[in-house]
DNA sequence: ACATAATACTTCGAATTCGAAGCATTATAG
DNA sequence: CTATAATGCTTCGAATTCGAAGTATTATGT
């Protein structure tokens, strides 16, 4: 059946895109220092403002103990900081310092120049259509992902 | 400008996407004991016939070194086999053995229907303007990967 | 109010991946 | 033909990620 042969075609694509996606990424924000890690946290709270750990962790899909060894190398550089939460003391704040805020609109502006590089030659219907496909795909796989074998 | 805005959504959405097809592509093939790399490994073999680990690890797209690694273990559960190439004792050639070719007939249909629940909501003309679009970006991307700074 | 459960984070050990260095073999330059 | 370079694989150590267990705090049921 062709629609089976496009559904292997699909994820080979898939993953060898995201595969050389990754590493045209990778390689830009290596240039700054970081890893994609390392800039999503930063990214989430240049955008989002000061956040409890487990939010920064599910917002950008790693697990809690992934994100504290995270934080842990950002908070060491000094780009962010802990704080912990007045009303609920399990919490713990995490925050830009003025040197990471600073910091990261330095890197933002080169990080786009990257991004046009990498998505400049798409068309605006191919590049809305990819992003709607991929959503709904997306939806179906989170969707899939709680079940049970 | 809209258009860098959606440089930025396109990058988030094909992270979290991936991020969650990955997770229900891996829940399936864990189910066979197997993780992404064995079971590209595998598969390509299964495919392609037997192979040098070099050329395994460059469809892939793993580092040779990691190769090892992932075809030590399937070694030793005697899915595969290498045996040094005649003409050239630096090459090692790796094939299915006869069980593990049987093992991967028997766990591909499984899998295709994992597929099937992961992509069967996409009508024809979203599956194929998808690998069509994904690919060029991907395209893009590895040719900019050779590139430095 | 108190025992129990739930929650937030960290620590720990394991798995997977990579790059650099090492070893053996083959190709090449002179 | 021989020294040197290139190639193919493996070994090693480091980085990153996860899940399970541990600790501290807060919420809940009775």
């Amino acid at each position: 059946m062709q629609r089976d042969k496009d559904f292997l075609k699909l994820t080979t694509v898939l993953f060898r895109t995201m595969q050389h996606v990754e590493a045209v990424i990778k390689q830009d924000i290596q240039s700054y220092q970081l890893n994609t890690s390392e800039f999503g946290a930063l990214e989430l709270l240049y955008n989002r403002g000061a956040q409890p750990m487990q939010s920064i962790a599910s917002r950008t899909l790693m697990a809690n103990s992934s994100m504290t060894y995270v934080i842990d190398k950002l908070e060491s550089r000094k780009l962010i900081y802990r704080k912990q939460d007045e009303k609920d003391k399990r919490v713990m704040i995490v925050d830009l310092t003025d040197e990471g805020r600073t910091f990261f609109e330095c890197i933002f502006e080169h990080h786009i120049i990257a991004l046009k590089n990498l998505y400049g030659h798409l068309t605006d219907e191919e590049l809305t259509l990819l992003i709607q496909t991929l959503k709904k795909v997306g939806y179906k796989a989170k969707e899939l992902q709680g079940e049970k074998s």
